[in-house]
DNA sequence: ATAGATATACTCACTGAGTGAGTATATCTA
DNA sequence: TAGATATACTCACTCAGTGAGTATATCTAT
């Protein structure tokens, strides 16, 4: 009956300012800023947006902010999650990130960033995850580009495209586990190197 | 002094109804049914997504519409384009894509399935340039990677995983080439194949 | 024969994405 | 001492995108 899907897939940077939140309470012009000093390269947003999102989430009732009086500067409001909030954020960290180019880039990497945080072993199974993931998608755009006709050529370059990004995604999970010292010993490393 | 920033990068499917329009006359439910048809692997567009854009554009004065009654089947609107339109759709069609990942999946191949229809030569020159503007984005990719510290771990895995992407787009325009039968013949054929 | 699915052709009302300008004060810099 | 930059927001706007609703006609299987 429920008319809202109740969304776990992230459309915005919602999860990540819920995520910093998390972590310790901020107020809004601060986590814009953490936003654009640790994840700068992947969401940009402006700090109205964050603003926004902030607003929104208040009212949705997973973070409230109270009002911090200060001497000089303008009076800010920290927030901190409520218990709907945090339970959120926990559900969406654990959720398998979709196959998108985007959604890989964009929402994987900002969850891998808090399993991290958190702790190594839930990064590495993230990665393992995201590998598996990215396989099956492949597999099934190779499945949709097989029952695309030849006549529809751009259909079928826009199914390639994405075969190929999926493809070259597989390689940078790989690289990430690196990257985090999450090497499992399971991969051959030549003596020499 | 104008507010309007006239944007000439593609947000939504606006180009391509416009293009579609700028072949013949047709109303929303067609244009959306060739949209979803021709190039329904490309964008993901709802009916009342197309309506939508589809008012909008007359309401900037880009198209009209007139009442065609019909006997039995509900009456639809016909849209044209107006010659504000028609310029719209041609200084876009000529304009460089972005160097994201995504406006180039979805913009750029709009504009090559668009510069098909109208000849050859245009549709090669597309893709030429869009080689060499992926080029100069990797570049600048790597010039961004140089100048992000180490310890920004997961900014520079967004900035790796972006330079993996636009490598393999420009495998994929070498495969646009071929697959639209455009090669300059400068490439080395090896005989045997 | 008729009930139900599917196709034609839209409209409406909504939430959410994202921007740009505005407000007000404090500190740093040339 | 004038102007830029940083702190900390608010407001009002346009556009993206969805889902339900409307109304009729045709096809399909029992």
């Amino acid at each position: 009956m429920t008319t809202k899907p109740n969304y776990t897939s992230a459309l915005s940077p919602e999860y990540a300012l819920l995520g910093m939140l998390y972590q310790q309470p901020a107020h809004g012009y601060e986590l814009h800023q953490r936003l654009v000093t640790d994840l700068g390269q992947i969401w940009h947003i402006s700090l109205s947006q964050a603003y926004n999102i902030l607003n929104r989430l208040e009212s949705q009732g997973f973070i409230t902010g109270n009002l911090l009086e200060q001497k000089k500067l303008p009076s800010r409001r920290q927030f901190h999650l409520t218990s709907a909030g945090r339970e959120r954020f926990e559900t969406w960290l654990q959720a398998p990130t979709g196959c998108s180019v985007r959604a890989i880039r964009v929402e994987f990497t900002t969850r891998l960033y808090f399993a991290y945080l958190i702790d190594n072993e839930q990064a590495l199974n993230l990665i393992e995850g995201q590998i598996a993931e990215t396989q099956v998608g492949i597999e099934r755009l190779e499945k949709d580009l097989d029952s695309t006709p030849e006549e529809q050529t751009f259909n079928r370059l826009g199914l390639e495209l994405r075969v190929n990004q999926l493809a070259s995604i597989l390689d940078w999970l790989s690289a990430c586990k690196r990257a985090l010292g999450l090497e499992t010993g399971q991969t051959i490393i030549s003596p020499g190197d």
